[in-house]
RNA sequence: GGGGAGAUGGCAGAGCGGUUGAAUGCGGCGGUCUUGAAAACCGUUAGGCGCCUUGCGGUGUCUCAAGAGUUCGAAUCUCUUUCUCCCCGCCA
């Protein structure tokens, strides 16, 4: 949500702000709600002071018994009363048409986002890592995976359903070696660990702008519930509606969940594999920073993110979004994107934003800081993956496949698979027929 | 699921339908005293929104879980919702 304030005294900024980002608003509209709601205001309380006033003064002359002159007065603030209830009435109708169009507004992106209307126009800021070069025909972690029997799709279809997979011997281990060994890279650097909830509310889901917008790529569970999209939702919401204490920013907050996403309209997108489904494990980054610091903080959740990736040896590569590819909530995002042999490609591994006050506003999340400033200011969070669980295991299947149908386990993460140093093809239980 | 009790400022805790945005205590901040500290004493100590103001600030309004209602006037009365606590039942 962005500030009325700011979108009053800024009208030709937030055109083309709004514009960068291939999306229109009706800036029309909001001037004239804006400047009615004003309007309104002032007449309502004006007829409010009038009232207290008056009333007060009835309170007066019933204590010095002054009974007849009482009931005369009462009559006249009666007709107050009417008065104010339907221009109130007409307050109330006009903050909502004007919240509803706020709240549809994405954020500005920020300045040092590169333009663009599309993801062909986002830019790459640096590479690292080596791509692989076999000696032999790679496979694809989808072929590779149910050779070894450690990814069943098959019977995950059959268990729950279409984009949705099964993980076996050592590739369960694996899974859960993955997310351990991100948490404790995060934690080692400060940050703070959480378990959440993984079914929450509509109040929550607006505070981070899943809501309203953005319902059908949730999976809705009961009549007021819904599975979460990603940690950030949960890990954000922690200081809602709560005023933190300057001195103590940044706050630097992990978990890992799963996540779940209804990937509505993305039919015959990533069909192939455990790149795109319904339910995936991820540990999530969130921070509160102060308004200086944001930006300092974008880059470092991105050089740890990073450095999850450089502990696996995975080649990547870092990507500036463009403005017509950025997150709705966020003003700055930079993407991480792992080497894919089946791909051939880099592909989307972890996703960095800087949401600035945005989230902050919708959700109420404030902090004081006496010694610096007076008041209170909304603070900037920021949301980072590290890492996508199921994206690492796809790229590590693949990356570090052998010419003899097994896969090494990167040094790092061999402490947290009991020392198994290779995955080997796995038993079947399956009778042969 | 059944029954009962609650929800007031950072915390604790008063509150008769009419100078109560809210007593009192604690905590916080500023000051007096002191070589310094403690104690004592004095003062101060919410937020949202609108308007005025270069700024300091001023002013109006709203907020005592949320929403609606009664009333000239509601923290106080009525209804609904949410949440918390206790007892019983069920249960990983």
């Amino acid at each position: 949500m962005l500030d009325a304030k700011f979108v009053r005294e800024n009208l030709d900024l937030v055109d083309k702000a709004i514009a960068s980002r291939n999306v229109t608003w009706d800036r029309e509209r909001f001037v004239e709600l804006d400047k009615k709601r004003r309007d309104l205001i002032t007449q309502v309380e004006q007829l409010q002071a009038k009232r207290n006033k008056e009333s007060d003064a009835i309170g007066t002359l019933m204590r010095e018994g002054k009974k007849e002159e009482a009931e005369a007065a009462k009559a006249d603030v009666s007709d107050l009363k009417n008065k104010i209830a339907s221009l109130d009435e007409e307050r109330a109708k006009v903050e909502e048409d004007l919240h509803n169009l706020m709240a549809a507004i994405p954020n500005i992106p920020d300045e040092s986002v590169p333009l663009g209307s599309d993801d062909s126009e986002n830019v790459e800021v640096r590479r690292w890592g080596q791509v692989p070069d076999f000696s032999f025909k790679p496979k694809a972690h989808w072929d590779l995976g149910p050779e070894l029997n450690i990814i069943d799709f098959e019977r995950g279809v059959k268990i729950a359903g279409s984009r949705f997979y099964l993980l076996g011997g050592m590739g369960a281990r694996l899974e859960r070696a993955l997310i351990n060994f991100f948490i404790d890279m995060h934690m080692k650097v400060g940050f703070k660990e959480w378990w959440p909830p993984v079914i929450t509310n509509a109040d929550t889901l607006y505070g981070t702008g899943q809501l309203p917008k953005f319902e059908e790529d949730l999976f809705h569970v009961a009549p007021d519930f819904y599975l979460i999209p990603t940690a950030e939702v949960m890990l954000t919401n922690i200081h809602r509606d709560e005023t933190l204490d300057g001195s103590k920013l940044p706050l630097l907050y992990t978990a890992f969940t799963p996540c779940f996403r209804e990937e509505a309209g993305s039919a015959g997108r990533d069909t192939r594999g455990i790149i795109r489904v319904h339910e995936f494990d991820k540990v999530e980054m969130v921070k509160f920073a102060t308004q200086e610091d944001s930006f300092n903080q974008l880059e470092s959740m991105v050089e740890e993110a990073e450095a999850c990736l450089q502990a696996l040896e995975l080649p990547y590569r870092v990507v500036s979004l463009c403005t017509g590819d950025i997150g709705f909530s966020a003003a700055k995002c930079y993407d991480l994107e792992v080497w894919l042999p089946s791909y051939n490609d880099y592909k989307e591994i972890s996703s960095c934003s800087n949401c600035t006050d945005f989230q902050a506003r919708r959700a109420n999340i404030r902090y004081k800081d006496p010694e610096k400033f007076k008041g209170t200011r909304y603070a900037h969070t920021l949301n980072g993956s590290g890492l996508a669980v199921g994206r690492a295991m796809a790229a590590i299947i693949e990356n570090y496949q052998n010419a003899d149908r097994t896969v090494t386990i990167p040094d790092a993460l061999v402490p947290y698979m009991g020392g198994v140093t290779k995955i080997e093809p796995e038993d079947s239980p399956v009778a042969k027929s």
